[in-house]
DNA sequence: CTTTTGATATGATCCAGATCATACTAACCT
DNA sequence: AGGTTAGTATGATCTGGATCATATCAAAAG
């Protein structure tokens, strides 16, 4: 069991480093894949999606971040470009602070930096799950330990259902399935009793 | 283009904070998935690879890390447990570090503390490219990017034929496919002429 | 040199999940 | 209420990569 742990930093610090706010409307694109990195973001109000677009149009959504959550940090750190595109997937306000400033702040913080540290190393726990399950899995496990992840990921119960705020096309856009084979997946688990559906929604 | 950083800490440095030196054979297992973090380790000679098994006993090989690379650090981060096992993938010699020591010496130095920041930011790229490749794209497309990731990850020039010292089947547990899938299409890229076999061995 | 072992090679078949097509439902708008 | 839109549902068909089977090759070991 792993409690949650929420690493923002607090939103008077980020000002008092020269942090601004911005909104945005839906569908509205933060930076896209390959950019390089000049701010450091953080999530107030809204969801961020972070997503990769193939040839074909196909989407494949490598997060989605919710208030208080940061996003778009690595390439701040590596001085790579960006692994993905941020999309608003609905209309949300952020506040993001200069490359430098951020660095800066980080120096002088211990507490901050290593938080941050921690707030990777989660990532890429998920990441390593995600990749492990999307090549070893069918899509039964795989939209499982999804809704696992999402349910753990906000502090929810596991032993109690819990609305899943999310569409049969996010689910198959986040576990490579398409979204079909989602609602297909979805029907046998609700039959199977492993969660109800209720008006389209999931309770898991 | 993005050059090489080595974040490895100096092996006296480890040393004078206690760390110790360590061989194992081929096979041999240095934690599991699911085992709690008690150490930082550090490749000295040899190659650790770190992967995960599924219900058939398929692999997924999450990473493999060479000479002056460190592995295993997330759950020393952020608590949680392994996500994935690692193996001597040859005989090996590996340096590690009691946690607290570990991260008491973060704490001591920025420096060292932001390598590691570096680091994790530079693995968790490597795990959004594989996953979105693996969930978006075909054997073809997965191939020449995982071979294109292993020379940069070595410094190798993108320009010039370097010999991939990974067998198939790594190259399979790595992309998500199957030996046979792997064969056929680095036979296809051979004959397309974007890569050249000598005695099995790829030059890419 | 011969044997053994681990890796590469290649054809034949199969099947889960993709794709295509079409319909239904819920929620929101005016 | 009617209309619009985004999401859910379900059947029919197709196909790329998995699976199975068997052969060959290369390097190390005896």
């Amino acid at each position: 069991m792993q409690k949650q742990v929420n690493c923002d930093i607090d939103v008077d610090l980020l000002l008092a480093w020269g942090a601004t706010f911005h909104t945005y409307q839906r569908g509205h694109v933060l930076f896209c894949e390959g950019d390089l990195a000049h701010f450091y973001y953080q999530v107030v109000e809204g969801k961020i999606k972070m997503c990769n677009t193939n040839d074909e149009g196909r989407e494949f959504i490598q997060g989605i971040f919710e208030p208080g959550e940061s996003f778009g940090e690595p390439p701040l750190f590596d001085g790579g470009s960006y692994p993905a595109s941020a999309v608003a997937d609905e209309q949300c306000t952020i506040i993001r602070l200069r490359k430098e400033n951020f660095l800066q702040l980080l120096k002088d913080n211990f507490e901050i930096h290593f938080c941050f540290t921690q707030t990777l190393a989660r990532r890429l726990r998920y990441k390593s799950l995600m990749s492990k399950e999307i090549s070893s899995y069918g899509p039964l496990h795989r939209v499982t330990t999804l809704l696992q992840e999402y349910k753990k990921g906000r502090g929810m119960k596991e032993n109690e259902l819990s609305k899943i705020e999310l569409t049969r096309q996010q689910i198959a856009d986040m576990t490579g399935l398409r979204v079909e084979t989602v609602i297909r997946t979805i029907r046998q688990m609700q039959d199977a009793g492993n969660l109800k559906i209720e008006k389209g929604k999931v309770y898991f």
